[in-house]
DNA sequence: GTCTATAGAGTGATAGAC
DNA sequence: GTCTATCACTCTATAGAC
């Protein structure tokens, strides 16, 4: 029988918090009152406190969509790994009910702070999605520019859905990328 | 000679500290920092202390693009007015460096504290949009998804050019859009 | 003199660190 | 839980505009 923490268990929950409230909103209280993980757990596991907490987080989303998302794009078929990668995210953002953590931490000044994992993270994207569509048949600049459209169109269409309250905002540019591509 | 403070000239200042650091990452001492104006000041004017400020914030954007866009989209030739938002928008944002404050302030939980202000912008560009664009031929359902997915793709695009410190990000997708509208 | 705007010390509450 | 720093905010004394 398990009753203590492990770190592997903190770090999904810390990531609804920081996903909700953004870095500089979220506090250790509000953790607290949604996890019930007390500081003196955190900073067991984060020694590097607020801070390693939210790399964790971003690391963490990293490694699902590495594994989920981005090596499908770059490894398999390409057209099989595009259709994939639309019903994934729909899932993985709620059908528009979830935001994008990263383009929560990389929207305010505190990005700085973020600034490598950030990058990478989109970056990889963007081009992992460029060679699923080259492989496609498109010319290499013009499926880097398709790429760059799609990730660019995913997080409008998600941060419009939250900022509107209207999640179909999402699935219908879903709809309409999957129709395109 | 003025040397005393008027609310208008206050305003914009507050912006760009807000733009930068989001609601939650803006404390009073760093508006004294960068604008000079000590708390005396702020609470002369805005005696609902920081949330005033806010709002007041996106009360001045709101009516900047009313005014600047907003009116010019639903009264004025569709082709011309749609030509103007282009330009005006890449100058707004300054070709991708600044963010959008009902962007920053709608991706977070304290969106909800802001929600009128943030849903009425963005339904008014999209519905302005939606006006002008059915004027150059289309039917209404049409310029409806078409409006929704500029208004979209403007804001993923300058998430992106902020995210991944490229603005080019954001020229680039004005660009296209310039094009195929 | 009157009134508005300003400076900034001081308040209790709460932040993150430990 | 304890600590110190910092938070939003209050308040008083005074400077500048007319």
């Amino acid at each position: 029988m398990k009753v203590l923490l492990e770190r592997a268990d903190i770090v999904p929950r810390l990531a609804s918090v920081f996903r909700d409230f953004g870095y500089e909103g979220t506090t250790l209280a509000r953790i607290g009152e949604r996890t019930g993980i007390t500081k003196g757990s955190l900073y067991h596991f984060f020694p590097g406190g607020k801070h390693e907490m939210a790399m964790a987080v971003l690391a963490e989303i990293d490694a699902w969509f590495e594994s989920n998302v981005f090596r499908s794009l770059r490894e398999d078929e390409a057209e099989a790994a595009i259709a994939t990668m639309w019903s994934t995210i729909d899932r993985y953002y709620r059908s528009g009910q979830n935001t994008c953590v990263f383009a929560i931490f990389g929207i305010v000044s505190s990005r700085d702070q973020f600034a490598v994992a950030i990058t990478s993270y989109f970056r990889r994207w963007i081009d992992a999605l460029a060679i699923a569509i080259e492989r496609t048949g498109l010319t290499k600049p013009a499926a880097r520019r398709s790429a760059e459209t799609i990730v660019s169109e995913i997080q409008g269409a998600l941060l419009l859905a939250h900022a509107l309250n209207e999640p179909t905002m999402f699935t219908r540019t879903l709809a309409r990328l999957r129709a395109a591509y």
